[in-house]
RNA sequence: GCGGUCGUAGUCUAGCGGUAGGACGCGGGCCUCCCGAGCCCGUUGCCCGGGUUCAAAUCCCGGCGGCCGCACCA
């Protein structure tokens, strides 16, 4: 095991969860610090990507009805049947492995691929058998209600939750583009065989951002905050560049501005969760690895202990999702977006003769006085015979044609003030697990001290999960008093504060410097006499004296920047 | 899922058929000390289940977990 992970177990950032039943892969509990740590992170997103932005945060349910992800098409994308084979191990789609041999179209089932495999004596393409077929679904399936129950899963990603919801998003801003809903909670996958603990879990927290914009405009009115920022890029040929986001969109290295604005906006709140900016890129998918509701994607990835990692992906979704959620609802997901000014358009429009149809076609009247009103292109749909108009439709399966003695055509000039879109949605779509573990190994550090080892977290700040401890010099009883107090004081401003009374000075500062907590208050002789404490800076190891009563205010100002505590006070000892 | 390898206190590690040892940590005490000081006392362990054996942490089998490689990661 690393010496971080070491740390991170022993001193209750996370571990692995159900130990004491031997444990499960793909699980993990987030201890005290860990905790701490990834809220505070999660808060920092809310500033970035909602409070920043014309964006909101809601929250949906985990477990999802099927019909969502049928329409979402994870079952589809889930429900594959794979082949392996004996001998070269390698894994095949089944249904794809046939089609692509025998050339038959095969319901992917376990038994058919198997009745299939028999029958033509299918083998691998190194001549070795296969062993029995078997199904992956990364899915986690569960029953909802008693009984057969109905079918649900798991959530994959937090996304559906706001794509089912639209028509009520779109309503809350006012069928006004663009803007953004957000979601922040657990997702699920099944993972086959996860590995590398933290990087690969089967139950993970996600921040997603759905930023909806009209089809034709790719745009953010604040790409020039991010714009002449030089970013590292890998592009889906491998070809690596070190370009402002400006250069990238003109040179189409970037599909549009609005994925290189959330790329400049991504990297700028990883840099400021204290990801390191020389250990941070971001790659654009290939064209074969992108998700099937993906039109250009773009990760963040970040250089840790288990190589390149993926942490963030940026993906422009296109209409996928809100295409097939109308496709599979019936319901009309669309926005109405008004033109500046209305636009008169001359054009021919059937106006049915009713009191002609009813009698002739009684309980099609309705039907078919409805479908003829909304006939488009009259032109096209004209059935000409002897110079007689007609046109054909289809009633419930049935051809009628009608005859022109049941309607007029006439040129009118309409005013068209407006059109329906499905609205495109850039992703940015964030493993708040991954961010927390990377910003924790790019904290991590080891010093020398007078042959010592020290280890410290050199964790920003603002995200540290304890932010001051407070130590009396001396188990003594008076010490040990006035130590209480100033806990006390602080804690009621807010201030997340631990006291510890417990070994020699130096052995904790260690313990705090290796959970990265900023400052250590101590209280000393000093203090006994004139009411001052010392603050020690958990980087530099030095120290100033203040009066207890601004200490508050001193502490709030050093945690809110990443000032010197030079600053606040006359450098002590 | 396949192959290799490993699993001993909170952590790291010794033992590899015959009473499970150490270091650090942690708790208490002495010391009263500004960067893991010292001394004393205490605390905590053989991943789980089967088998072989008089006797298993040790050998064998299976499971679970870690790491590495292959595959998978929509």
């Amino acid at each position: 095991m690393s010496k971080i992970m070491e740390m991170l177990i022993r001193r209750g950032f996370l571990w692995q969860s159900f130990e004491i039943y031997g444990g499960i892969a793909g699980f993990i509990d987030y201890g005290p610090l860990g905790n701490g740590l990834r809220r505070n992170l999660e808060n920092l997103w809310r500033d970035f990507f909602v409070i920043n932005e014309r964006c909101v945060e809601i929250d949906s349910p985990t477990v999802g009805i099927e019909e969502v992800f049928i329409a979402s098409g994870h079952v589809e994308g889930f429900s594959d049947i794979a082949i392996e084979c004996k001998e070269c191990k390698k894994v095949f789609r089944a249904d794809h492995y046939i089609k692509e041999k025998l050339g038959i179209d095969v319901d992917p089932s376990i038994g058919i691929v198997e009745e299939v495999i028999e029958e033509f004596n299918l083998r691998c393409e190194c001549e070795g058998e296969f062993d029995k077929p078997f199904h992956f679904n990364l899915m986690f399936e569960t029953k909802i209600g008693p009984g057969k129950g109905k079918n649900g899963y798991l959530r994959p990603e937090t996304a559906q939750g706001i794509f089912i919801s639209f028509k009520r998003l779109s309503n809350y801003f006012r069928d006004k583009l663009p803007f953004g809903v957000a979601q922040i909670g657990r997702a699920y996958r099944n993972e086959i065989s996860p590995r590398q603990g933290v990087i690969r879990l089967r139950e993970f927290n996600q921040a997603e951002l759905e930023y909806f914009v009209h089809p034709k405009d790719k745009t953010h009115p604040e790409f020039e905050r991010y714009a002449d920022e030089k970013v590292k890029l890998v592009d889906k040929f491998d070809r690596e560049y070190l370009i402002t986001l400006r250069e990238a969109v003109n040179r189409g290295i970037i599909a549009h501005e609005l994925l290189a604005y959330f790329i400049g906006k991504t990297r700028d709140f990883l840099i400021k969760a204290g990801i390191k900016d020389e250990k941070l890129r971001f790659r654009q998918h290939k064209d074969d690895e992108r998700a099937h509701y993906a039109v250009d994607c773009w990760d963040a990835e970040t250089l840790t202990s288990f190589g390149w990692i993926e942490i963030v992906g940026i993906a422009d979704r296109g209409d996928y999702d809100l295409s097939r959620h109308i496709q599979y609802s019936g319901e009309d997901l669309t926005v109405f977006i008004p033109y500046k000014e209305p636009v008169k358009v001359r054009r021919k429009r059937i106006f049915p003769n009713i009191s002609k149809i009813g009698p002739v076609f009684r309980e099609k009247a309705k039907m078919i006085v409805e479908k003829l009103s909304k006939l488009e292109n009259v032109d096209d749909i004209i059935v000409d015979e002897n110079g007689k108009n007609k046109i054909e439709i289809e009633v419930d399966g049935e051809k009628i044609v009608i005859d022109s003695e049941f309607y007029e055509i006439k040129e009118v000039e309409e005013e068209i003030h407006g059109e329906r879109v499905i609205p495109h949605v850039v992703e940015p779509s964030f493993g708040l697990d991954r961010i927390t573990y990377t910003i924790l190994e790019h904290a991590f550090d080891r010093d020398v001290v007078d042959g010592e080892e020290r280890r410290v977290l050199r964790l920003k700040r603002w995200i540290a999960p304890v932010k001051v401890a407070v130590l009396p010099l001396l188990s003594k009883d008076e010490f040990e008093r006035k130590a209480l107090e100033v806990v006390r004081i602080l804690k009621e401003s807010g201030i997340f504060t631990e006291y510890d009374n417990t070994g020699s000075i130096g052995r904790r500062y260690r313990r705090y410097d290796e959970i990265g907590t900023p400052f250590c208050i101590t209280i000393d002789h000093q203090t006994l006499e004139d009411d001052t404490v010392t603050i020690r800076d958990r980087d530099t190891t030095k120290q100033i004296r203040v009066k207890i009563s601004e200490l508050v205010d001193v502490l709030k100002k050093l945690l809110s920047t990443e000032e010197s505590i030079e600053k606040f006070g006359i450098l002590y000892s």
